[in-house]
DNA sequence: CCCAATTGGCTTAGTATTGGATTTAAAAGA
DNA sequence: TCTTTTAAATCCAATACTAAGCCAATTGGG
């Protein structure tokens, strides 16, 4: 099938090399196409071919033809933004967790400043503190993995860790919190979040990923058998 | 030798050129825009076309048009979500990717499907064509980073990817892609890109994420290098 | 306060560009 | 061979752009 490259592009092909171009956001929102006559001299086919991509594209939405005036961006990948977030099921937002957080605790220990230090101890203790009270709990958690990302110094991923814990915070997931959040949960997540606290300020990065991996398959654990109760 | 016909520089192309200087923060807000007559002359078009493009700006509320006063920006950028994304650097981009993709090789491995590989085959060899074709190149190896993520079948991942690939279409990038992507780098690219697709196929997980955090290592490198000429 | 210069608002007629559609021929594939 | 797809060349209809002029709102200097 792949074997011989060189003879045949279809309209296929074309719509795929455009589509991407657009998905990526190479090509922006309203922006607007070359006309077809210089798409077709551009990948060398016929023009007939490109109309049939286009065609293809326009009915994916992915672009509008408007006769007489040009052919138009219509898909903006930032704006199925909203969308994903909140439809984002749990398991979904613990594998994004597991790619983020351990690289971001090796990143903390390369960056954490004494106060950074200090801001999670006074978070691990109100923790400590709420083993009965859930709500609390719950919301000294997304602080204390915030302040891990902002102690990266890095702003896309204290962009990309804020727009995930958007996600906690939605109806549905308060509901699960109280499912899960039982005093004995709570106490193994303080002793988990108090181990990535230690490594961390030993700087130890393997150590500091390695206690985020452990807390993070805890929490996927009280999410599957959550779901299967 | 006058065989390129000028495609028509029309009133979206006009408009697409400002909005970009308006969102990169080029034009601040309250900032007032040269007349319409003087913008057709920089643009060389008739100031007809010059109006189409500002009424457009006008109803996306990017700018505010007074009758003999002018026309002012309205936009600030520093107040829109995408400003981090607008705004991130080099070094910040490659931690990130350093945080998600290796994780996201594993989950490819895990949920690869045949046609996910074929595909990822197939940028490949485009890849693998486009030696002295930085721009190509450049586009395909974006493609195949968002397969990747795609293939994880992870909602959220996927959209994280996608923002972060859209960093990478910015103005001040592509100028970066021609100083770094020289062929011996593509070349080097190919060869990392190869091997993360052999990990994958063969469905070893910790050799894909290995070998994409071997990738990732270099595209550090050349960015510090170039950086530093 | 008024005048002159500047700027956007708008109209018109003529021209150019662009997508839409059809036809014929050639090439690739079943 | 027969079918499907692509190529190439037209012509058509829709739309956009040019150029030029005049009007209306605003601004700033005298």
């Amino acid at each position: 099938m792949n074997e011989t490259k060189r003879t045949r592009v279809g309209s296929a092909e074309i719509a795929s090399l455009i589509r991407r171009d657009i998905k990526s956001g190479e090509l922006s929102p309203k922006e607007r196409l070359p006309p077809e006559r210089v798409l077709a001299e551009n990948y060398q086919v016929a023009r007939g071919t490109v109309r049939e991509a286009l065609n293809k594209l326009a009915e994916e939405s992915l672009v509008e033809i408007r006769a007489g005036s040009g052919t138009y961006v219509t898909f903006d990948p930032s704006e199925s933004a909203d969308n994903v977030i909140l439809s984002a099921r749990p398991l979904e937002l613990i594998d994004a967790r597991f790619a983020l957080e351990p690289h971001i605790c090796r990143l903390a220990v390369l960056h954490a400043r004494p106060n950074d230090l200090e801001e999670m101890e006074s978070l691990l203790q109100t923790m400590e503190n709420s083993v009965n009270d859930p709500a609390m709990f719950s919301s000294a958690d997304t602080a204390f993995h915030s302040v891990l990302a902002e102690t990266t110094n890095n702003n896309l991923l204290i962009w990309i860790v804020s727009q995930i814990n958007s996600v906690r915070s939605q109806k549905e997931w308060s509901k699960m919190r109280r499912v899960i959040l039982n005093p004995d949960t709570i106490n193994l997540y303080n002793q988990q979040h108090r181990a990535i606290f230690t490594a961390i300020s030993q700087r130890e990065p393997e150590l500091a990923a390695a206690s985020m991996k452990e807390h993070l398959e805890s929490a996927r654990l009280s999410l599957t058998r959550s779901a299967s109760t």
